[in-house]
DNA sequence: TTTTCAATACTTGTC
DNA sequence: GTATTGAAAA
C-alpha cells in the first residue's frame, strides 16, 4: 500500500511517523482514548493507520508496548503489523507480547489459567483432523449412526456454537435437534469432556474457554483489564460473537478500544463473522468516535466507480464514498466468452502478450470464486509455459505427510497424546489393523491410562496375535528409545532419526506415485523449518497456531487465487473470470442465505474489483460444466449493476452483452427466486469444441415448457455443446445421449432441444 | 489386513 | 468429471 506525496503537509513539530498521513488517517491514528471505529475503505491506508497508532501510543508514552493488545485474524497480518510498526519507531517492537491473532493471544491467556477450566498449561491444540477423529469416537460411543449423522455435520455445529460463545448448556433445544435427534448439545458436552480428558483444546476453545474464565473469575478479568490499557482490532467486520464478547470483556470500563474494519469487505459470514458487530459499534460503545477513511490511494477512478456502483446495491452497510486523485486510467473491461476453456485461452493470450513486452507478469492475478475454476487456467498456462503460482491450496502443515510426521514428534514429546498415537499407529503399515487398535483401546479403558501406556502394558500380555504383538513392541520400544535420545540430541537430529527409524521416510521412498517426491521434499522442508526454534515443544506450539510456512518465491509468476484469499492484496492487473449467475453469485449461497447471502457475494465482488490498481478485467462464460454436465449460464447480475460509464463491453460475437447496450441485461428481482440462468440458451449450428458462429441465431428454451422436458428413447436431439445425437436412456431429467460427434454423454434435459 | 470398487459430494477456509 | 471416502472382496 504505497502512497504518493501527502496533500496536507505536516507541521514541523510532528514526529516523523506522522508524516504523510492525510487528515482522516491522522485523526484515526491520534484519537487514542475512548472507543474509536475506523471505517477504512479498500486501499485507504488501513494498515498505515494501525501501525502509526501503535507507534504513537508508544512514542507518546501513553502505554508500554506490553500494555497494548492488538489483535488480527491472520498471522500474515500480525507479521506485517510488527514489521511496519518496527519501521516506524525504529525496530523497538521486540517487546510487543500482545500483538497477534485472536487465537494465539487466546492460547497465551489460556495457558496461564488453564487449571481454572480443567486443563494443564501444556494442553495441546487440536487441528481439524484430530477434532474430527475425536468427534467420531464420541459419536460412536453414543451409538449414533454416523451415516445418517455425519461427524462433519456435528463438527460444524459445534464450531458455530463456539463462534457464538455458547457452551453446551447454552445450546437452544431447537438447535440441538440439528443433530442426532436432539442429541446435539449432549454430544457437544461429551466432546468437551473428552477434550479435557485428553488435555486438549480446539481452536474455538482458545476463545471460549478464555471467555468462561474471564466471566467466572473477576480477579483474572481485572488483571487483564488493568494490563491492557489500549486495545486495537484489525478487520473488525470479520469478528464473530465470541471474539466480540472477548473484546468487550477486556475493554472494560476504560473502553480504550479502536476497531478498524470495512463493512463492505465482510466476506466471512459463512465462517461465523457477524457484520452486525461493526454495524452496531456506536450502540455498543456510546460516544464512540467514527472515522471514515475514504481517500483511496490504490485504484483508478474507473475501477473505484465500478466497485462503488456495485456495492451501492447493498442495503445493509454504513456507507462510504471512496475517492481518488489518480488519473482516469482504463475502464473496467467486461467480456463474454463461449466457455471456460475459451476464457482461459484469452486470458492466457493476454498474459503472454505482457510477457512478450518484457513486463512483469507477477503484477497479474486471476481471482476466482471457487477453486475448481483454477483448473482451466492451470492447464492453459502449462500448455503455453506461463509460470504461475496457486495461492491457497492445502496449507503446509495441513498436508498429510506433515501431519503424520508431526504426530510422531507429538508422541515422542507427549506420550499421552492419544490422537497423535492413533494417527501413526499403523503408518507406515506395520500389520497393526483395526483389531489391534481396539485391543489397545480396551486396555486403556481398563487401566484408565493413555493409549501409549496401554500399548506398553498390552505387549506384556498374550492378548495380541504374535505378529501384531511384536510389531507393537517394536513401535513402543522405538518411542522409548527416541525419548531417551531426545535429551542428548538437537531437536533437528531427533526429528531426522524419528522419521528415518520409524520407516516413515522409507514408506514414501517406496511409493511410486507422482506425489511421493513432493512429499519427501516437504518432509525435508519441515525438518529445515525446525531450525528457527529452540525446542521441539516451541516448534509444535508454533505449528498448531501458524498453519503456514514462510516461503520466499520471488520469481516472476502469475498468481491464481480465490477471491477470499485475495483480501488485503493489491495488484496492477486483476482478472475476474466466471461472473455468471449460479457461480458468482453462487447459487448455493443464494439458496441457503437468501438476500444476506447475495449481499455477501456482492461484497466479494467488491473486494475483487478493489484489488486492482490499474486494470480490472471481468469475464463470463456462456457455457460451463457443472458437476460434469454442461450447462449454459447467464452473465452475473453484478455485471448489470456496474455503472455503464466505468466499463467497456467487449464480448465475443453472439453472446449476451456483446454490444454496449446494457438494456438487454436480464432483470433479477431483489431476491433469488427467478434466476435467469435457469433458462437454457439453445443455439443451432454448433458442434463440439467449435467457436461460436458469428451469425448464430440465439433461441431461448424455457425450462417450464412441458414439451421440452419429455423426451423419448431413440429421439433425435440437439445440444449446444455436443451437437446432434440420439437419446439412449432416460433417468428423470438426466438423459444419456449418444452424440454423433462427441460420443455418449449424460446431460440435463433442459439443455437439449428437439432436432 | 489390504486392496479394490462403488457411492458420494462438489464454494469460500483463518486458527 | 473427479477426488475422496467407506465398505465388501481377495
Amino acid at each position: 500500500m504505497t502512497q504518493p506525496a501527502p496533500v496536507h503537509t505536516p507541521a514541523t513539530a510532528d514526529p516523523p511517523y506522522l508524516r504523510g498521513l492525510n487528515e482522516a488517517q491522522r485523526e484515526a491514528a491520534m484519537a487514542l482514548d475512548g472507543p474509536v471505529l475506523v471505517l477504512a475503505g479498500a486501499g485507504t491506508g488501513k494498515t498505515r493507520v494501525l501501525t502509526t497508532r501503535l507507534a504513537h501510543l508508544i512514542a507518546s508514552r501513553k502505554a508500554w508496548p506490553s500494555q497494548i493488545l492488538s489483535v488480527t485474524f491472520t498471522n500474515k497480518a500480525a507479521r506485517e503489523m510488527i514489521h511496519r510498526t518496527g519501521e516506524l519507531i525504529g525496530g523497538m517492537v521486540e517487546g510487543m507480547p500482545w500483538l497477534g491473532t485472536f487465537h494465539s493471544i487466546g492460547a497465551k491467556i489460556l495457558r496461564r489459567h488453564a487449571e481454572l477450566i480443567g486443563l494443564k498449561s501444556n494442553f495441546s491444540i487440536l487441528d481439524v483432523d484430530d477434532q474430527l477423529r475425536l468427534l467420531k469416537q464420541v459419536i460412536e460411543a453414543a451409538r449414533i449412526d454416523d451415516k445418517r449423522w455425519p461427524a462433519r455435520h456435528l463438527s460444524s455445529l459445534i464450531d458455530s456454537w463456539k463462534n457464538r460463545a455458547m457452551t453446551p448448556k447454552d445450546v437452544p433445544a431447537g438447535e440441538s435437534f440439528a443433530y442426532g435427534n436432539g442429541k446435539g448439545a449432549e454430544l457437544y458436552e461429551a466432546y468437551q469432556q473428552r477434550l479435557k480428558a485428553l488435555n486438549a483444546a480446539d481452536f474455538g476453545d482458545l476463545l471460549l474457554d478464555v471467555i468462561t474464565i474471564l466471566k467466572t473469575h473477576p480477579e483474572v478479568l481485572q488483571e487483564y483489564r488493568n494490563r491492557f490499557a489500549y486495545i486495537l482490532v484489525d478487520e473488525y467486520q470479520d469478528t464473530n460473537v465470541a471474539q466480540y464478547l472477548w473484546l468487550r470483556l477486556l475493554a472494560g470500563e476504560r473502553r480504550n478500544i479502536c476497531c478498524v474494519g470495512d463493512d463492505d469487505q465482510s466476506i466471512y459470514g459463512w465462517r461465523g463473522a457477524e457484520v452486525d458487530n461493526i454495524l452496531r459499534f456506536e450502540r455498543d460503545f456510546p460516544g464512540a468516535k467514527i472515522i471514515r477513511l475514504e481517500r483511496n490511494y490504490r485504484s483508478t477512478p474507473h475501477i473505484l466507480a465500478a466497485a462503488s456502483g456495485l456495492i451501492a446495491a447493498n442495503k445493509s452497510r454504513l456507507g462510504k464514498t471512496l475517492w481518488t486523485e489518480l488519473g482516469d486510467g482504463e475502464r473496467v473491461s467486461v467480456k463474454g466468452v463461449w466457455d471456460a476453456e475459451e476464457e482461459a485461452r484469452q486470458i492466457a493470450d493476454d498474459i503472454e502478450q505482457v510477457a512478450r513486452n518484457r513486463q512483469k507478469i507477477s503484477d497479474i492475478a486471476i481471482l476466482v470464486r471457487a477453486s475448481f475454476q483454477m483448473r482451466s487456467f492451470e492447464e492453459r498456462f502449462v500448455q503455453l509455459g506461463i509460470p504461475y503460482r496457486v495461492v491457497g491450496g492445502p496449507r503446509f502443515y495441513e498436508r498429510q505427510e506433515i501431519r503424520d510426521a508431526l504426530a510422531y514428534l507429538r508422541v515422542v514429546v507427549q506420550p499421552d497424546d492419544d490422537l497423535a498415537f492413533e494417527r501413526i499407529f499403523n503408518k507406515p503399515k506395520r500389520g497393526l489393523g483395526d483389531a489391534a487398535l481396539q485391543s489397545v483401546h480396551k486396555m486403556a479403558r481398563a487401566l484408565k491410562k493413555p493409549l501409549f501406556a496401554a500399548a506398553d502394558a498390552l505387549i506384556q500380555t498374550d492378548e495380541l496375535p504374535s505378529r501384531a504383538r511384536s510389531a507393537l513392541r517394536d513401535l513402543v520400544q522405538s518411542f522409548k528409545r527416541w525419548r531417551d535420545q531426545a535429551t542428548a540430541l538437537s531437536h533437528i537430529e531427533l526429528a531426522e532419526i524419528v522419521l528415518d527409524e520409524s520407516g516413515y521416510t522409507a514408506m514414501w521412498q517406496a511409493d511410486r506415485s507422482a506425489e511421493a517426491p513432493g512429499r519427501l521434499e516437504n518432509l525435508k522442508e519441515l525438518v529445515r523449518s525446525m531450525e528457527e526454534f529452540e525446542t521441539i515443544e516451541s516448534f509444535l506450539e508454533h505449528v498448531s497456531l501458524v498453519m503456514e510456512i514462510e516461503q520466499s518465491d520471488t520469481t516472476d509468476k502469475v498468481t491464481i487465487m480465490t477471491l477470499h484469499g485475495a483480501k488485503g492484496l493489491e495488484l496492477p492487473t486483476v482478472y475476474l473470470p466466471g461472473w455468471e449467475e449460479g457461480l458468482f453469485p453462487s447459487q448455493r449461497t443464494l439458496d441457503e442465505n437468501g438476500l444476506q447471502g447475495l449481499e455477501e457475494e456482492r461484497r466479494l465482488a467488491y473486494v475483487g474489483l478493489t484489488r486492482a490498481r490499474e486494470r480490472a478485467k471481468i469475464s463470463y462464460a456462456a457455457n460451463r460444466r457443472v458437476h460434469g454436465m454442461w450447462q449454459s449460464a447467464m452473465p452475473s447480475r453484478f455485471i448489470a449493476e456496474l455503472p455503464p460509464d466505468a466499463i467497456v463491453l467487449e464480448s465475443d460475437p453472439g453472446l449476451p452483452y456483446g454490444n454496449s447496450n446494457l438494456s438487454t441485461a436480464p432483470q433479477f428481482d431483489s431476491g433469488y427466486s427467478s434466476p435467469g440462468w435457469q433458462r437454457a440458451q439453445a443455439r443451432r449450428g454448433e458442434t463440439f469444441g467449435s467457436r461460436p458462429a458469428i451469425d448464430g441465431h440465439a433461441e431461448l428454451v424455457a425450462t417450464s415448457d412441458p414439451d421440452a422436458a419429455t423426451y423419448q428413447r431413440g429421439e433425435r436431439v440437439f445440444h449446444q455443446k455436443f451437437g446432434y445425437g440420439r437419446v439412449t436412456a432416460i433417468d428423470g431429467n438426466k438423459l444419456t445421449v449418444s452424440f454423433d460427434k462427441a460420443g455418449e454423454k449424460r446431460v440435463i434435459a433442459n439443455f437439449l432441444a428437439r432436432a
